[in-house]
DNA sequence: TTACCTATGTTTAGTAA
DNA sequence: ATTACTAAACATAGGTA
């Protein structure tokens, strides 16, 4: 084990990151947070309903929601995996 | 100004919060911080495509898209408020 | 309500395995 | 693809005004 330096997190600009590897780490980092955030605290702490639709960079579709019965986004929007 | 003891934050318990008020601020608090990390960031750091649809405690709806030409969720859901 | 403060809790970029 | 690490960047609960 080399002793790795360790600098800390970059501030990075705010612009489509070039670098296709990080940018997947990223996006799969962001995503895991967004919803968790979403979905498990804002809907737990503040008793919202939520729903959110995502492309990924590849142009794959992700969806989760939180509502329990107000109504049906899958069904309305008739979603479908391109 | 007396100077405020400043405690900073507190681990709170994930579970809907009690205080009506501080649910209202933490609601606003965390809704804004969501649609800018959803939308600015992931859209912009990952070339994402997103939409979030809330309904707040109140039942109120409120909702976001970062989708350039994709779909036209308002249009879809035939979205109105409560 | 809104806005600011601040110490602390949390996320995360880059890197490596 | 995933996972772990680290320290800095960042979010934020409660308080104050």
């Amino acid at each position: 084990m080399t002793p790795n330096k360790g600098n800390g997190r970059p501030k990075i600009k705010m612009e489509k990151m070039e670098n296709e590897s990080n940018l997947n780490v990223t996006f799969a980092k962001r995503r895991r947070t967004l919803f968790q955030k979403a979905a498990s605290e804002l809907c737990i702490l503040c008793g919202a309903e939520i729903a959110i639709i995502v492309f990924s960079p590849s142009g794959m579709l992700i969806h989760m929601w939180t509502l329990p019965a107000r109504f049906d986004i899958a069904t309305r929007l008739d979603i479908k995996s391109r």
